[in-house]
DNA sequence: GCTGAAATTCTGGAGTG
DNA sequence: CACTCCAGAATTTCAGC
């Protein structure tokens, strides 16, 4: 067991906010030298608090038009399930796949370049998880009004792409 | 219109996966300047392109141990909704807020110290949208496979905290 | 958790194609 | 316009306390 205070907590919340806030700044705010914060943030990776960093991205500069939640529907609690959707994890396509209770049992989110690889990953998805699968149900993710604790509110001018960011 | 090529995809896909890298670091993977890089990546902000950066955080650490993803179904498509749904987007609880096509028009996941919590959220979400939303269909989170494209594996150790990552 | 010094990185401007 | 180079500033990092 490890020691973990109010200040912890408070890098937590702050680099939710702003993943690349230097150390310098981060002491600033907290009252603490620069090196104490990193201390706190190697042993809050240590733990488990902070599994990682990432930059927000708007998916249609990557090509990816179509992004997707699905809620999936097994049919039973196999720890076989656990595994497979491991597998999808590590697909770049992935952005989320979370464990959960209510009518379905898992909620996926994803993105693609179009429909038709959407549908493959979802053909592909079937034949992996098979009897354990009853039903994937699903839709199209059109807007982001907020994401990753970051609020995604629309900047004036378009950049003559094609598609997606109004 | 601006230029936008292959090193900048690029760097939106490695800034995904570590959000902390430095430009250095960034630069020598592509091939670039670290001021080169910095620049790039100043245009990916102004573009929209990347829009904040976080850290994946494990919220029971901030003593959120409820975490729910909500579904709503509503009755309109009514401007008024997303000029409502903004106004939840800056709570801390929240961390998405997608507008999506399907059965329902909209996917939020938020997170909370205990049920209770989570009640009065639904309750004033309800009492704001009121003849708008038709009914809420929602489940809570108990385990997060991958996240904001930072795989969650578990680690071994446990550390004390009550309840929470096992 | 702090200090202090060394190593690394960041940053803005000048110069190049 | 995008890039590199370069020097000064800032930050990170690590040892020792």
């Amino acid at each position: 067991m490890v020691r973990f205070d109010e200040k912890d907590r408070e890098i937590l919340k702050i680099l939710r906010k702003n993943g690349r806030i230097t150390l310098t700044e981060l002491g600033r705010e907290l009252g603490l030298s620069p090196a104490s914060v990193k201390n706190r943030i190697d042993k809050l990776r240590e733990l488990g608090a902070i599994q990682g960093f990432s930059a927000v991205v708007d998916p249609s500069f990557l090509d990816r038009y179509v992004r997707v939640f699905m809620l999936l529907k097994l049919k039973a609690e196999d720890p076989e399930v656990d595994r497979i959707l491991s597998k999808f994890a590590v697909l770049d396509n992935v952005q989320t796949i979370y464990r959960t209770t209510g009518r379905t049992q898992a909620l996926i989110i994803a993105e693609f370049e179009d429909m038709d690889e959407m549908k493959r990953f979802a053909g592909r998805l079937k034949h992996s998880l098979g009897s354990l699968l009853e039903y994937i149900e699903w839709g199209t993710i059109y807007d982001s009004i907020k994401e990753c604790w970051t609020d995604t509110k629309k900047r004036g001018g378009s950049h003559g792409h094609k598609g997606g960011h109004i």
